[in-house]
DNA sequence: ATGTCAAGTTCCGTCGCTCT
DNA sequence: AGAGCGACGGAACTTGACAT
């Protein structure tokens, strides 16, 4: 889809975009000044030269250039071209308080699953993380990056698609475990685990000592980016859907992998009515 | 060459959302 | 609590078309 995007172009809007897509100008190769468009000689000549420059940042496979240059509900266009080198991210912390910390990482990258601990590898993901171009987050923007550069005090500079904006474009909102539903994804044994469990499940992991706790908090973590591609996927379809590029080659759903943590259910049952206590306890912001 | 107008883009401030 | 973004409305600015 990238090649079929002018909205990165200064002076380009939706508008623009929509009248050039509509004069049947619909990627970077047809695009030719000779065209009978509404566009000033100076304005045709500035297009040219920025997509002469887009190809030539695409070539170099700099996905930031374009990341920089697109609204982050238009961050999935990249997609296609990245996934290679895409990584899906999610964090657990000690809570959402401002001096919070990270208890687990989970990342995929579409065949390789990783995650860290605190206490065991955290400090390994600050490298790791280098050999991906681009990040896929739900609110990752907001959270987990931030987050991340406070407690690792690292730079994740990466191109970022953060599926809270792409999702919201596409009338999916209320958090990532309601959008999950509303496409269809079903969570099996981690359904009534949420963020606030992993807090708990982390906080019983450290006080007893208990494998089971992080098994199942891990568990969850790494559900979380395994979806992430799905999402990722689904939404990616959708939006070429909506565009005038609707026509072209849709991606197919990737197989679901399987998870090499398991949930242990007991766990969850014990420490249920510990989280609904501390849920209503949670401040209404 | 100059003035006017419309359309599109950009910028600013405010508010609400979402993450554990 | 705090971060980044979209939505929204309003204002300023740019650009191009057209008339004088």
């Amino acid at each position: 889809m990238l090649r079929h995007t002018f909205l990165h172009i200064p002076g380009v809007g939706p508008k623009t975009e929509q009248s050039l897509w509509a004069a049947g100008l619909t990627d970077w190769a047809s695009f030719d000044d000779g065209l009978p468009l509404k566009l000033t000689p100076a304005k045709k000549n500035r297009i040219a030269t920025e997509l002469h420059e887009s190809q030539r940042q695409l070539t170099a496979m700099n996905a930031n250039y374009f990341a920089s240059r697109l609204p982050a509900g238009q961050h999935w266009r990249l997609f296609n071209e990245f996934r290679d080198q895409a990584a899906y991210l999610d964090i657990e912390t000690t809570g959402l308080e401002a001096d919070c910390t990270i208890s687990t990482i989970a990342v995929y990258d579409g065949s390789a699953m990783t995650t860290y601990v605190n206490g065991q590898n955290l400090d390994d993901f600050a490298d790791d993380i280098q050999r991906y171009k681009l990040l896929v987050t739900y609110n990752g923007k907001c959270f987990d990056v931030p987050v991340i550069e406070r407690v690792l005090g690292c730079r994740l500079d990466h191109a970022h698609i953060d599926l809270r904006y792409v999702l919201a474009g596409l009338g999916f909102k209320g958090g990532l475990k309601r959008c999950e539903t509303q496409m269809g994804l079903s969570r099996g044994d981690l359904a009534d685990v949420d963020g606030l469990f992993a807090v708990v499940l982390w906080n019983v992991y450290l006080r007893n000592n208990d494998e089971r706790a992080l098994e199942t908090l891990l568990a969850y973590n790494l559900q979380d980016v395994i979806n992430l591609e799905m999402i990722m996927v689904s939404a990616y379809n959708l939006a070429l859907g909506r565009s005038p590029m609707a026509g072209a080659t849709k991606l197919p759903i990737p197989r679901i992998p399987r998870n090499p943590h398991r949930v242990d259910r007991p766990t969850v049952s014990r420490y249920q009515g510990e989280v609904t206590f501390l849920r209503s306890l949670q401040p209404k912001w």
